[in-house]
RNA sequence: GGCGAGGUAGCUCAGGUGGUUAGAGCGCAGGAUUCAUAACCCUGAGGUCACGGGUUCAAUUCCCGUCCUCGCUACCA
């Protein structure tokens, strides 16, 4: 059975952006089912999130809509507030690291680490823009990945390819504050050094959580730790974020992979005392289980460095599990926000007006807490019409109204138990701990799946029993019969809450049924025979073609897309390129030319070394395409070259120019060609 | 390339420490039924458990190799 108390956490959300179903599937649901249930056994939970509203992003989101980082953060900290709220995400408080509480608290867990010489101070050089007088974050910074060729790549990642960069990865770099290119200057942070934890995490998490934490978290673990871990730094020059509390630390913040978890304590702080409560029985009790849910791709930082952050400042408990799930894709492909490849909650919850539990049954149906799962319309479709509809709804539906029908909206007598009664009253008495049981070991999907059983013991039963013959001849029988039904039905508006939870409301309408702890589920005297049942509704409607339909086209729309268009409404930063003059232009050397020879650069998945004729040279240049175009196809191909590129040493080829290519909605990339009639070494302007 | 996680019925997924006919839901086919949102209930057909080796009396389950997918990481101008 479930300890005493629990902090449960889920990721922080970024505030520049909406929430998506992956967000949902991928975390926020399975804590608000997980932190439902242990509320309903009686324990004492602080259910945590609320919005990370620091980092360079903020900042970027608040130039590009012309306004403070201040209002940006208002803006989608009350917008996803409000869609977690709508959609039964529980939370015990959304709370917000803008906060002035959790400056403090950051400030102050900062300061204490400092103080007891847990960092490292180190210089380095880091990029300054001349022109706007200080150090670029890494988001400040844009320029052509060097992975995918993207032109507009942050300095810590490329939109595009996804990949991890740092600011000196980028090719061309520049500006984003004054368009200015950078240069490197020295700089000074504070770095925590991971790798003195190593023996510590070692032995706290591949020793002790081998068998009780996910593979997929414990191998990523194991991965980053054996490894080798490489000191971190925790501050960063940037205006917006907590002030690094040290007198040399002028234009300096905390990182933000230091600020958000933080971000747990000081909601919990500030849960507490808006509730009377002392916050430190919720991270400093040994007693109290601290769980951790996220996606994948938050596993270093809750299982490795936040951890290490908690044991090096001392006093806080360290996470009992971290059941991160994987990813949730759509309709055959990743969802990609930067895309619109998505279904955002909040337009799910405009366009599915009270259809909440229909969402939290699918998604927990398919959560991908194994392996990335994939969600369509037609699977949604699917699950709500032939399970959730056919089989509970309708099973609710068939117990109410036959015992409107015979027994006047009343709850029948009790009379003689058959031996097939005594069966399934034993086995509805054994659900509730079967579901507790998956519940507590993280198996949702399970879960939901033996709630339904219950639904389908329940139709079995009428089927069997058949009250709407024996009425004629027994109506006592029948009496029984539906007695035990509508117990059966009130044990589903227990047991369902976790996860239906505007089901289990309805249903407690429906029965007069007060809201009961999960210790009463199994009985099957939850209602008193005699007593009036309220007005009996459907619980769910089938979601018809139509509404699919439109759902589905809603996404081809995006997909099929003018590109163009596509990223000059999601990806502000291509779209807001700075006007350039003729002259500017005119710098670019671009010629024609065809590739004459082509071959795969050994040891790498994308590189091809090329061999370009200009008519007057022959030009070596190293493109990484090989993904798309293999050597034997690219020979003879025509291409756009710019021929006054830097030259730039890749896997040891001089490479001398690049080759012009064009992305597609995919990611494909294909040639710019010049049309025949051009010969090489044609100049294009 | 290195590391991690996966590859099981048409679809979505389960399958402690190897052992009789490999499971569930949905879909499909047939039957039964009419209280119920053409729902429910019963029966059935579908799998060389990615592929190739090995260990074993016995492997989906252990070992080695190969291929494929996803993630992290490296090369990517």
């Amino acid at each position: 059975m479930a300890a005493k108390r629990y902090t449960v956490t889920a990721a922080l959300p970024y505030a520049n952006g909406p929430l998506h179903i992956g967000h949902i599937a991928g975390a926020y649901l399975p804590a608000d089912i997980y932190v439902r249930y242990l509320r309903a056994v009686g324990s004492d939970v602080a259910f945590i999130c609320g919005s990370d509203e620091h980092g360079a992003a903020i900042t970027m989101q608040a130039r590009k809509e012309e306004t403070t980082p201040q209002a940006i953060v208002d803006k989608y900290h009350a917008m996803n507030r409000d869609a977690f709220a709508q959609f039964g995400i529980d939370f015990s408080i959304y709370h917000r690291t803008s906060s002035e509480l959790h400056h403090q608290t950051a400030s102050d867990f900062f300061l204490k680490l400092y103080e007891k010489g847990k960092f490292e101070k180190i210089n380095s050089e880091q990029y300054f823009d001349p022109e706007a007088k200080q150090f670029l974050a890494d988001r400040y910074i844009i320029g052509t990945c060097p992975k995918c060729g993207y032109d507009s790549a942050y300095g810590d990642q490329c939109e595009k390819c996804g990949s991890t960069l740092s600011p000196q990865d980028l090719i061309n770099p520049r500006s984003t504050l004054s368009g200015a290119t950078p240069a490197l200057k020295p700089t000074s942070h504070w770095f925590l050094p991971l790798n003195e934890y190593e023996t510590w995490l070692r032995e706290w998490i591949i020793d002790r959580h081998k068998s009780d934490w996910k593979p997929n978290v414990y191998g990523q673990c194991k991965s980053w730790i054996e490894g080798g871990l490489q000191p971190r730094a925790m501050t960063r020059d940037l205006n917006w974020g907590v002030k690094v509390p040290l007198p040399d630390a002028e234009g300096k913040v905390l990182y933000v992979w230091l600020d958000a978890p933080i971000g747990y304590i000081s909601a919990t702080k500030q849960w507490a005392q808006d509730n009377n409560k002392d916050w430190k029985n919720y991270w400093c009790d040994a007693d109290t289980q601290l769980i951790h849910f996220i996606g994948k791709d938050n596993i270093v930082f809750h299982c490795i460095i936040f951890p290490i952050i908690l044991h090096a400042h001392g006093g806080f408990v360290l996470p009992t599990n971290v059941p991160a799930n994987e990813f949730l894709n759509l309709e055959g492909r990743k969802i990609s926000t930067s895309r619109n490849w998505a279904v955002w909650l909040h337009e799910y919850l405009r366009d599915f007006a009270d259809k909440q539990d229909e969402l939290r049954y699918v998604l927990c149906s398919i959560a991908p807490e194994a392996k990335d799962s994939e969600f369509t319309w037609k699977d949604y479709q699917a699950r709500v019409n032939n399970e959730l509809v056919a089989v509970f709804g309708n099973f609710v539906n068939r117990a109410l109204v036959l015992t409107q029908k015979y027994f006047d909206n009343k709850v029948p007598a009790c009379h003689e138990l058959t031996d097939d009664d005594r069966e399934v009253l034993k086995q509805v008495a054994a659900f509730p701990q079967a579901i507790a049981r998956s519940i507590e070991e993280f198996r949702f999907r399970e879960a939901l799946a033996e709630l339904m059983n219950l639904a389908r013991v329940g139709n079995k039963y009428l089927a069997d029993n058949e009250p709407w013959k024996v009425i004629k001849e027994d109506p006592d029988r029948v009496a029984t019969v539906l007695y035990i039904s509508l117990q059966i039905v009130a044990n589903l508006a227990i047991l369902c809450e976790p996860f239906l939870p505007f089901t289990a409301r309805k249903l407690e309408g429906m029965l007069n049924l007060e809201p009961s702890l999960w210790a009463a589920a199994g009985s099957v005297k939850l209602l008193t025979a005699g007593s009036a049942l309220g007005e009996a509704k459907l619980l769910y409607q089938k979601t018809e073609d139509d509404i699919i339909q439109t759902q589905v086209e809603k996404l081809n729309a995006t997909n099929t897309a003018d590109s163009a268009a596509a990223s000059a409404a999601t990806l502000p930063v291509a779209a807001d390129k700075a006007t350039i003059t003729f002259d500017e232009f005119s710098k670019m050397d671009i010629r024609t030319g065809t590739i004459t020879a082509a071959e795969k650069v050994p040891d790498t998945d994308k590189l091809l070394k090329l061999t370009v004729d200009l008519g007057s040279e022959q030009r070596t240049v190293v493109s990484g395409i090989a993904a798309y175009h293999s050597a034997e196809q690219v020979i003879g191909q025509k291409v756009s070259l710019l021929v006054n590129l830097a030259p730039r040493k890749i896997k040891g080829i001089e490479s001398k120019g690049m080759i012009l290519m064009a992305e597609n909605a995919d990611g494909v990339l294909n040639f710019v060609s010049p049309g025949n009639g051009s010969e090489n070494g044609s100049t294009i302007r």
